[in-house]
DNA sequence: TAGATTGTTAATCGATTAACAATC
DNA sequence: TAGATTGTTAATCGATTAACAATC
C-alpha cells in the first residue's frame, strides 16, 4: 500500500490522544464524542476527527468513539502492541535515571543492554541489565536485534557513536545529546534536548523582560 | 512597550540558533550570513531572517550578522543574562540526574533546593545542595525567590504540588509528570513527557507497518 | 562604487477550524 | 424515526518560503 503522508504536528498529538484515552479506559468510560474529549483536552473536536481519520474510520456516527477500541488502535497506529529492544549508551546520571524507569517495559520497550566507557562502572547492573563496555557493543547490537538506541552521553562522542549505532543496525537513536546528529534518512532521530527546553521555559518567563529592557 | 506576540514556533528554533552560534563562537567564527548558517542548519535562510527579525534587526547588509553578538542577544532573549532559582521537586532517578546535571548553572540556572516525600533521603546532598521535606516547600520557595520548579513526581501527585508550588510563587513549571497541568495561564509550563517522546519515535520506525497490515 | 546580504513585503503552502451532508 | 455525531469538504488562519528593494 503506499503510505499517506502524516504530518509530524498530527503525530505529536497521538501520544496525547493515548494517555488521555488510557485515563477514560481507567475510568470505565465505554464511549466518548470528540466533542466531550475536546473538552477534556482542550483541543477542537474538529482537530481530534480530522487528526483520528489520517488512519481511519474509529468512530461511529450518532454514538462517537468506543474508548477501548480507539485506545488499542492508537496503540497500534503507535507501535505500541509491538515489542521493541533498546540499549542505552551512556550510564551516567540521566542514564541510569532511564534505565531504572520501569514503565516503558509496560509498553513494550525492552530494555536490552546499557553501555559505557567507564571500567568502574563494569558488571554493574540496573534491574538486573548490567552495564557493558562499548568494545562489546557492535558485536550486542548485531546479536540481540536492538531496533532502538537512547543516546546519553556527552555531546563530543555522541556523532560518532550514533554512526556506530547505525552500522550495526540501529533503526532509531533517542537522543538526549546536546548536538544534533545527520543521519540517513531511514534512520529516525527522536531529539529530547533538555537544555533546550529549559530556554524555552526560560523565554516565556522573561519574555517582557526584554522587550522592556529595549524602550 | 506593547509585547508583540511571537509564535511559539519561533520560540521553538531560538534555542537551536543559539547553540549553532556558540560553537561558531567557539571556533572563532567572527561573522555568518544567512546563507550559510541555513546550510549548516538544514533549515531555509529567510526562516533566519524572519525568525531574527521578529526581535529586531541584529544584521547588516552586506556583511551578515556578527556571531558574537547575535549570540549574546538572543542569550538575553531567552533570558540567560539573568539568574534563574531552581528547585527539584522529587529525588528519584530523573530527579537526581537532573540536579546532577551541573551545566545549568553555566547557564544561569541556579539549583537551590531539592524536596521529597521519602524522609531516608532527608540530609543527603546531591552537589551541595540538601534534599528537603516536603513540608519544608512553601516557606522555603517563598523566602529563597524561587522562580522555576522542575517536577519530576509521579503524576497522581503531580497537579496538586504544581498548585502548591504557583500558590507559593514559582512562576513557571518544568514538568516532566505524565499529566497535564491546568494553572492559570500566567504560569509557565514546559512540558517534558519522555514516554510521549519515545511513542513518537515508536511511530516513526513503525510507521509503515501499520498501513501494511490493513492490507 | 559594486557586490553582498539584510530586512521586509508578497506569494505559497500547510495546518486548523468551521460547516454540513451522511449515517448510525 | 429523530437526534446525535461522525467523516469530510470548504474556509480560514498562520507559518514558511520567495523575491527584491534598501543599504551597508
Amino acid at each position: 500500500m503506499t503510505e499517506r503522508q502524516i504530518s509530524q504536528a498530527v503525530i505529536r498529538r497521538l501520544p496525547r490522544y493515548y494517555r488521555y484515552l488510557g485515563e477514560l479506559l481507567e475510568n470505565g468510560v465505554e464511549r466518548i464524542s470528540s466533542n466531550d474529549l475536546s473538552k477534556k483536552m482542550k483541543v477542537t473536536a474538529s482537530q481530534i476527527r480530522q487528526d483520528l481519520n489520517n488512519f481511519g474510520g474509529f468512530g461511529q456516527q450518532g454514538y462517537g468513539y468506543n474508548v477501548k477500541y480507539l485506545y488499542t488502535e492508537i496503540g497500534k497506529i503507535l507501535g505500541l502492541d509491538k515489542t521493541h529492544n533498546i540499549v542505552i549508551i551512556g550510564a551516567g546520571n540521566l542514564g541510569q535515571a532511564l534505565a531504572n524507569y520501569a514503565a516503558f517495559e509496560r509498553s513494550g520497550f525492552l530494555l536490552k543492554g546499557i553501555f559505557d566507557i567507564n571500567p568502574t562502572l563494569k558488571g554493574m547492573t540496573i534491574r538486573d541489565v548490567p552495564i557493558r563496555m562499548m568494545e562489546e557493543l557492535p558485536e550486542f547490537v548485531q546479536n540481540n536485534d536492538i531496533e532502538i538506541a537512547a543516546l546519553t552521553i556527552p555531546k563530543t562522542k555522541a556523532v560518532e557513536v550514533a554512526e556506530l549505532l547505525v552500522d550495526n543496525g540501529v533503526r532509531a537513536i533517542w537522543n538526549f545529546a546536546h548536538t544534533d546528529l545527520n543521519l540517513p534518512k531511514n534512520v529516525i532521530v527522536e531529539n529530547v534536548h533538555l537544555s533546550e527546553s529549559l530556554m524555552r521555559l526560560s523565554y516565556n518567563v522573561n519574555r517582557y523582560n526584554y522587550f522592556n529592557a529595549k524602550e
